[in-house]
RNA sequence: GGAGGGGUUCCCGAGUGGCCAAAGGGAUCAGACUGUAAAUCUGACGCGAAAGCUUCGGUGGUUCGAAUCCACCCCCCUCCA
């Protein structure tokens, strides 16, 4: 069971290294084990960056063993060192604190609570830092770490040796606390393997040296490969920043465009990452797109699957409902219930009454969060970018918004489909004025 | 505490008195081509519709004129103590 488990894991691709690697099929295979991977509250949300080692929990769970959610309540208030490039700002325990809350639930969708010997449970480091004096720390953790060692990590290396950083007492000492939650959960929970992405390596063996050290067992670790993209380009970015996985901030809408602009070169490495599709699966459908000419299916499987898992059903089908209405070209043909429907969807939309027009376009646009700036407006209408109910405006126009927005041209009275480019819809609603 | 090096527009990185809103590269945005791809080519890229306004760690100063010179201050790095 447990060896088709990891031979699964390598097929996708998803195993970058692992600590115990003669022992750990064996260890899985024998029994129903209990694993951890940590989320540090950096941000009141996780990214897209986190769902591989969430899925990669759900993966293990699903093959029998029992997953624990880490929420770094502790380690959050200090910071990972490991591969940054600077010291990083220390958010105050309240901050985080309400982070950890928002990070608590959001790992909670992930992983299932109520399948019995295996049910998933959500931890919190700071229960055991919380009341740990200074003294005994150091004492009786401190003593088992070697400075020597610690310097030597890839993951600190640069922020010792090179010049125009350097790194604080604090963050060094980030791969002690992690060290220790692996200790912690080893002797609370039976916890016996620690995944992490590829930059947690020296932070989980660390944890491994430690549970050795003080409980004299052996534990493993498994870490994953950081997700690239083929053109080099850093993953999970889009024109309007970090793709999160909290609607309230990447809409669903927004998240299935995400992944429906995947490159072709990414795509089928990304459906073996993301999502729980059979390998087989996944090379059938490259094969079919390969042999078909035209537009590959891959895409579109991916941001279903995945839009999906993060947002369910209903968010799944309303990221599909205003994709097919921008994109299918029949902008007419759309209901005002539909329109509102969209709305609600996650379409970007604002309000706002004619008597309240700003004085030109680009001000009308910007405010809306179309673009970043006046200019990028102005090169869009000097290009044609700039269309509304489908009529592209030009230069001339910027002064002259009403004419722009004219009530008797607006859908159903009021609604106003506002495209930049080929991918930035805005609806607007401007109320007939009576 | 001592000596040295450094802080430039999102990032990297030129610029050492006017020709600098500031080279070059990356990222980003838009156009062409396409498949809401990739690659390529083109344009934009401090803010502003414009007039114009505000930038080169901070504060003062020198000068007709400063990112560039001077003083003080803040921060970072390296080595020494």
């Amino acid at each position: 069971m447990s060896t088709a488990l990891l031979a699964d894991l390598r097929a996708r691709g998803l195993i970058f290294q692992i600590a115990g690697e003669q022992d750990l099929p064996n260890w899985l295979d024998t029994g129903s084990r209990t694993l951890y991977c940590g989320f540090d509250p950096t941000a009141d949300s996780l990214h897209i960056g986190s769902l591989v080692p969430l899925l990669m929990l759900r993966r293990f769970q699903l093959a029998g063993h029992r997953p624990l959610a880490l929420v770094g309540g502790a380690t959050g208030l200090i910071g990972d060192p490991s591969f940054k490039a600077q010291e990083r700002q220390l958010n105050t325990p309240e901050v985080v604190g309400g982070w950890v809350e928002k990070i608590r639930a959001q790992v909670s969708r992930f992983i299932d609570f109520d399948s019995g010997d295996n049910a998933a449970v959500v931890v919190n480091n700071l229960d055991w830092t919380r009341d740990v004096d200074v003294l005994t720390f150091l004492r009786d953790i401190g003593k088992h770490f070697s400075v020597n060692a610690m310097i030597q990590k890839e993951s600190v290396k640069q922020r010792i040796e090179r010049e125009g950083s350097g790194l604080s007492f604090t963050e060094f000492t980030y791969m002690i606390l992690q060290s220790w939650d692996f200790a912690q959960l080893n002797e609370r929970y039976d916890c016996g393997l620690q995944i992490g992405g590829s930059d947690q390596w020296g932070n989980i063996t660390g944890g491994i040296d430690l549970t050795r050290r003080l409980h004299s067992r052996q534990v493993f670790g498994l870490t994953m490969p950081l997700i690239t993209k083929a053109d080099g380009t850093k993953f999970g970015k889009t024109e309007a920043g970090t793709v999160w996985l909290d609607p309230a901030r990447t809409s669903p809408y927004a998240f299935y465009q995400f992944w429906l602009n995947t490159a072709d070169a990414d795509v089928y490495r990304f459906l073996k990452y993301f999502t729980f599709l059979s390998v087989e699966d996944i090379d059938a459908l490259e094969r079919a797109d390969a042999e078909r000419a035209g537009r590959p299916e891959a895409q579109a499987v991916l941001a279903e699957e995945v839009t999906r898992l993060v947002h369910g059903e209903p968010g799944l089908q309303a990221a599909r409902r205003i994709t097919e209405a921008l994109f299918s070209g029949s902008l007419e043909s759309l209901s005002e219930s539909d329109l509102q429907q969209l709305r609600q969807d996650g379409l970007p939309a604002s309000s706002l009454e004619r008597s309240a027009f700003p004085d030109t376009v680009t001000q009308l646009l910007t405010e809306a969060g179309m673009a970043a700036s006046g200019k990028q407006v102005k090169d869009a209408l000097g290009r044609g970018a700039v269309l509304v109910n489908g009529r592209a405006l030009t230069w001339d126009d910027n002064g002259r918004v009403a004419d722009c927005l004219r009530a008797d041209e607006a859908m159903h009275g009021r609604f106003f489909i506002v495209r930049l480019g080929k991918k930035k819809y805005h609806l607007f609603e401007v109320p007939a004025s009576a």
